[in-house]
DNA sequence: TAAAAAACATACAAGTCTGTCTGATTTTTA
DNA sequence: TAAAAATCAGACAGACTTGTATGTTTTTTA
């Protein structure tokens, strides 16, 4: 079909960019528009309602932040710097992102009673960022099978938990901090 | 002055539970007005904007959260105890409040674009908590100065994932598994 | 090049929002 | 009991919200 314009990456775009820095409720249609300097009825040809455009901006923002992560890592085989990867991923994404924090759960806080299709997807983001720990845990020998399952509940908590304080203090500091724990922790 | 119609009252208790339940952009004046019965005019004698509903929100919330945990303390003295306590207080409150989560981290994520008098009562807030998990841990004899600063900030960005986790899952189970966690931290 | 699809501008509906104003009525204070 | 303060109901301003409808112009497809 069309192919050349990119009227709906456009939107995309200025949707998740909107939504992450202003919140869902902030942004309106007509900002959104108006930035992605489109017609109205075009944006109400590719999305149906504003809700749909947020099921977009998770899916996006779920993809985006794999690719991130897969690219830090690159080729890297070693499962204990892969975890450590992870952190640094998390403290780069807090300086880029202006410590807004991670957009699964700034949306899940922000409406509290968010329609199921999106939670669902935040549930799966999130069970996702925790298979990842779980497999670098996996593959460290040392680590037998009780352990690891130990592990990837406690250092998803870290993970978590030093998100949060990182955007409320707006520093690093939690971040790295919680990445000298975990790297002791799999020492 | 006035003292008997609990006018004021009505619009805190009001304000506070919409804003908790929906969210603070989700929740308007005409209903807090409609919910709490009172008249418009009256709310605006009392506060001169929604904004200064938001900090009385604040206020009222740091203080009914430090009566809560400080009557589930009792007058109990051993530290090790009392910093349990913290998490059945966390678990207890998840189930109370249906899994909505911390209501000072609900409102940073909800507006990224903070005032500056909120996001200090914020951060006044998180301190505090942090502040009684040093003065337990200060507690214990085992534990020397540089452990406690250690296990301070360990324990408290447990505390914060563990809310999350419990939020996102709608289950006390994150934060069972992480007083587990804690307990054999300070064992 | 002619038909089909996409994007355009713009107005509009019907409702919401915060905050102000007027003037009447009730309550408190002195 | 008289003056002062608080609360009331309700209209209103002015801007914003999501979404629809109309008709035109551009782009793509066949």
């Amino acid at each position: 079909m069309k192919k050349a314009s990119g009227v709906r990456e456009r939107i995309v775009d200025n949707s998740c960019r909107l939504f992450y820095e202003q919140g869902y409720l902030a942004t309106g249609i007509n900002q959104i528009i108006e930035e992605a300097d489109i017609a109205k009825s075009s944006l109400y040809q590719h999305f149906k309602s504003k809700e749909d455009l947020l099921i977009e901006y998770l899916l996006v923002s779920n993809k985006e932040w794999f690719e991130g992560l897969y690219k830090l890592v690159g080729d890297e085989q070693d499962p204990k710097k892969n975890m450590l990867t992870l952190f640094d991923y998390r403290k780069q994404s807090a300086i880029k992102k202006q410590y807004k924090g991670c957009a699964f759960v700034r949306l899940a806080y922000e409406l509290p009673n968010l329609e199921e299709r999106a939670a669902e997807l935040i549930r799966q983001y999130k069970s996702a960022v925790k298979s990842f720990i779980s497999k670098q845990l996996s593959l460290i020998p040392q680590i037998n099978a009780d352990r690891q399952k130990e592990l990837t509940e406690m250092i998803y908590t870290l993970y978590e938990g030093c998100g949060i304080e990182s955007s409320l203090l707006k520093s690093t500091a939690p971040i790295e901090r919680t990445r000298k724990i975990v790297s002791n922790l799999i020492a």
